[in-house]
RNA sequence: GCGGGCGUGGCGGAAUUGGUAGACGCAAGGGACUUAAAAUCCCUCGGCCUUUGUGCUGUGCGGGUUCGAGUCCCGCCGCCCGCACCA
């Protein structure tokens, strides 16, 4: 009777077949049912699917099943963020057309992505780097440039001066260019930019109605915009040495009440005064160019040791015009921020306290903690920056802090060196990218005419194929002829932007593109208006701050110029973990991928050897798995093998979804030992089930009973995990409702009507709660248990509510903190019943022996303290 | 450097959100079945103790709040993510 080995690959492609023979996945976009928009962050198209990628579209996948039992009318597509510097990489290295190697790898991706099962709705699906997809692009990009939420200014980005090409950040390594090791310099460009910071406001508002959003990113966001409250002071420079044209510095503050504390201002390399001067100051040119080496990456400049020259020249304070400050330049100070320039307090701000030790400036603390005396008060090496009082501040002193930048501002506000103001951490968003590979510029540059954006009917603005990678730098400037137009305003000789679009520009209007994949509009209002927001959006943390944040944006500016009336894209999200392994090395020190590596031993004893050669291999720390490290694991050789149910299960078993999972072997297998025995379990209460269509009986024995509450109690709780995205949570209950089922097929009659119900019952439901996870196996299951329907096809099982109570519970009786015993009760029992069972234990009544009970703390249906 | 997060047995983790720490799974050990193996099934499984208990101890480390802390507060340590041109 023991049925063949179930061959999961065999049955899974059997079951998709019946799916997608019966479009069980397409939208319908007719259905009266409620809308639900599940979306998983769209892949590159790296040419094969990572196992972080099985995990990522298994959530997705789970939830989108679970809705549609639910009664929803599910929305659940795919596509491509296809545009990026892989290509162009593959491109240089192994000579093939970026189009052609991205188009290639979607092929093999999208191949095995079909063979996880996922439920998606194929039809949809696009490509970032379809022509009409980037069509559409331009033309949010005109609309954009017509509302001034497009717009050019300069900025620096990271030049390779022997490569003559600009690097991207990650492309600068300790400060040289990763191909040619030549120092980076900066370079202004004008660029093109989405003014992302007139919705600062809005975006840091929001944020608050986003309820199904994690708190980490959402707090993430807000610092990230970085609102801040401050003031605009300036500094007069002192007539000497001044150089021509320039008055004053510009400062902002935050801390306006230590303006009595400062003892330098610092500018930063960019600011034009610091240019000026670096004229004539061969010290100061050759440190401007020391810190432009840094490369653009903030986190670089940050990290670098603060260093700064003296300029020689001074500035007044604001309130004392006898008193004068010096002034230097520090690779510290950002010209992005606030006005390029600082005054520096080095008491009560680290930075400046560091800076002001180096060059042995004054530190004067002017805010004293509420437990010091002002007079003896010093600071050593760490600054103040908490709460105080004012001190060694003249008509300051005495006051709060909030009153001390009032009282400043105030008085300076009086003979125009100061006024309140607002900054932003939040900086346009710099779209303007020389490279290839991305959705070109809809602009033409003229002569005459200035920028002249393309027409609309002239669009879409066509990558050209017959590009080289020969040369460095951007193939759009070397193309001979695609770069040369006529104006369409005046018809004279003019030239194409070369400059393409950020790849976070594609991914920042997918999931409404989605909506009308095929619209010869970027978007159709009835469509579009329907399904969004997305109701479930799921990717990694890593996305927490710019992707989404850039998407919102969107939102909003498809908001200003029409398109859209749904200005937040994603009502709920979810941040999941990464998949990390264990990373080894041969004897060289050189990574080995993990399919080269034959572990040997278990504990203690487990150690790794090359598996060819046998010659040891060091185990190295579990890290996210990256390319570089070849830790990582090829999910088709698992689905090849296991299946994709068995490789669904493992990635949401255990680890809860948010944090990061290892992935190991013996899961897999314990994952896929998990199938069959599911399988076998079905057959094995097969003869023993009452008949699919039989009635409620209305007698149950206790055993019966029993299994009925455990069936309904497994349903709800599966229910509310999946609710959740307790995907771990909800696995760990199906495996204790499998036991459950398991020891009552051992002992339940056939002939016993109530058990023969209650196993149907609980079989049935076995299958319907673990099909959002493994539906390929949940199907076979469910045609063997006889019914002539798809289990995806099927609702979710209501669980009942007389069911899930229970008749006693157990609750633990503490002495002073500690469990001494536990008591059996009815749920309902009243506080004092409980307090008089509990007092009348045999093993409290030895703990308290002849002490005094002084309290007794009774939490009803949860425990008793008793404290003598 | 700045911002955010995480830390519980050999391992992944659970803990009704302040109420019996270790559910469930993996690994391991023992046993049953088998000529044998695989598969399967059953049992044990945080640490300590010449007191095996109605015992002590235990959630990264050190303090604190509370009748009660894995959970809250303060201070450390370690790891991870992001830092605007990787996607």
């Amino acid at each position: 009777m023991a049925s063949e080995r179930y061959n999961a690959p065999n049955r899974e492609k059997h079951w998709q077949k019946v799916w997608q023979e019966k479009d069980i996945f397409s939208t319908d976009t007719e259905s009266e049912r409620p809308k639900y928009y599940v979306l998983e962050m769209f892949p590159y198209p790296s040419g094969r699917i990572h196992i972080g990628h099985v995990r990522n579209y298994a959530m997705g996948d789970v939830v989108a099943r679970f809705k549609r039992a639910k009664g929803f009318n599910v929305l659940h597509p795919m596509g491509w963020d296809a545009f990026g510097m892989p290509a162009e990489n593959a491109a240089m290295k192994n000579k093939v057309h970026p189009g052609e190697w991205t188009y290639e790898n979607i092929a093999n991706m999208r191949e095995q992505m079909k063979m996880l099962g996922l439920s998606i709705d194929w039809d949809r699906e696009f490509a970032t780097c379809d022509v009409e997809y980037y069509h559409q692009q331009q033309k949010l990009f005109l609309d954009f440039l017509d509302k001034d939420l497009a717009f050019r200014r300069t900025s620096k980005v990271n030049w390779d001066p022997v490569d003559h090409t600009v690097l991207a950040n990650e492309q600068v390594i300790d400060g040289k260019g990763w191909r040619s090791g030549a120092p980076v310099e900066q370079r202004e460009l004008t660029q093109w930019f989405f003014r992302i910071t007139r919705y600062a406001d809005d975006l840091l508002d929001s944020l608050e109605d986003l309820k199904r959003w994690p708190e980490k990113v959402r707090t993430m966001q807000h610092n990230w915009i970085g609102k801040s409250e401050g003031a605009l002071l300036r500094f007069e420079l002192g007539e000497q040495n001044r150089p021509e044209g320039f008055f004053q510095i510009e400062v902002f503050t935050t801390r306006s009440d230590t303006l009595f504390g400062a003892s330098f201002c610092a500018l930063s390399p960019g600011h034009p005064l610091t240019r000026k001067l670096a004229e004539d100051n061969s010290e100061l040119a050759a440190f401007i160019k020391e810190c432009e080496q840094l490369g653009t990456a903030l986190e670089d400049i940050e990290k670098a040791e603060k260093k700064g020259i003296d300029t020689g020249l001074t500035v007044s304070h604001p309130l004392d015009d006898n008193w004068q400050i010096p002034v230097y330049v520090a690779n510290f100070v950002l010209m992005d921020y606030g006005t390029g320039a600082v005054f520096g307090c080095p008491a009560h701000d680290q930075r400046d306290l560091d800076f002001a030790r180096k060059y042995n400036l004054d530190v004067t603390p002017v805010v004293i903690p509420a437990n010091e005396d002002p007079a003896d008060y010093k600071i050593a090496d760490i600054a103040y920056t908490g709460p105080g009082k004012l001190a060694n501040s003249r008509f300051l002193d005495g006051l709060e802090m909030e009153a001390a930048k009032s009282a400043v501002i105030t008085e300076l506000d009086k003979n125009g060196k100061a006024e309140r103001q607002t900054q932003y951490r939040l900086r346009d968003w710099g779209i303007s990218r020389q490279r290839y590979w991305g959705c070109p510029i809809p602009i033409i540059h003229c002569k005459t005419c200035d920028i002249v954006p393309v027409p609309v009917e002239d669009l879409p603005v066509k990558l050209p194929d017959d590009v080289s990678f020969d040369k460095p730098g951007n193939p759009l400037e070397h193309h001979p002829t695609w770069k040369n137009v006529k104006c369409p305003k005046c018809g004279s000789e003019a030239r194409r932007e070369t400059d393409t679009m950020d790849t976070f520009v594609d991914s920042s209007w997918y999931y409404a593109r989605f909506c009308s994949p095929k619209a010869d509009v970027p978007v159709v209002a009835k469509e579009v208006n329907k399904w969004l927001p997305v109701d479930q959006y799921i990717g990694g943390v890593e996305h927490a701050i710019l992707h989404l944040l850039y998407s919102r944006f969107f939102a909003r500016a498809m908001c200003e110029t029409g398109h859209l009336e749904v200005k937040e894209p994603f009502a709920g999200l979810f941040t999941q973990g990464m998949v990390n392994h264990e990373t080894y090395k041969d004897e060289n020190g050189d990574w080995l991928s993990p399919s080269d590596v034959r572990i040997e031993g278990e504990g203690k004893n487990r150690k790794a050897v090359h598996d060819r050669t046998g010659a040891p291999v060091t185990i190295g720390p579990i890290e996210k798995m990256s390319k570089s490290k070849l830790n990582t694991i090829d999910p088709s050789e698992i689905l090849a093998h296991y299946g994709a149910d068995t490789a669904r299960w493992f990635m949401l078993s255990d680890s809860p979804p948010e944090r990061d999972v290892e992935w190991t072997q013996a899961g897999a297998e314990g994952a896929w030992r998990f199938v069959h025995r599911l399988n076998r379990l079905i057959e094995e209460a097969l003869p023993k089930l009452a008949k699919a269509e039989a009635p409620e009986p209305d007698d149950f024995d206790e055993a019966a009973k029993t299994l009925r509450q455990q069936s309904h109690k497994a349903i709800d709780a599966v229910e509310q995990d999946l609710e959740n995205l307790r995907f771990n949570r909800a696995v760990a209950q199906i495996y204790e409702f499998t036991n459950h089922l398991g020891s009552a097929t051992k002992s339940f009659e056939a002939a016993n009507e109530g058990q023969a119900f209650a196993l149907r019952e609980a079989a049935t439901f076995l299958v319907q709660m673990f099909a959002p996870m493994m539906p390929h196996l949940a199907e076979e299951c469910w045609a063997r248990l006889q019914y002539h329907t798809l289990v995806v096809d099927s609702p979710w099982p209501k669980a009942n509510q007389a069911l899930l109570i229970d008749e006693t519970i157990k609750i633990a009786v503490q002495v002073n903190g500690k469990r001494r015993d536990e008591l059996t009760i009815s749920p309902d029992a009243s506080k004092n019943s409980i307090e008089k069972a509990a007092l009348a234990l045999d093993n409290v009544k030895r703990s308290i022996g002849d002490k005094k009970v002084k309290k007794v703390i009774i939490v009803p249906k949860r425990i008793v303290n008793i404290v003598i």
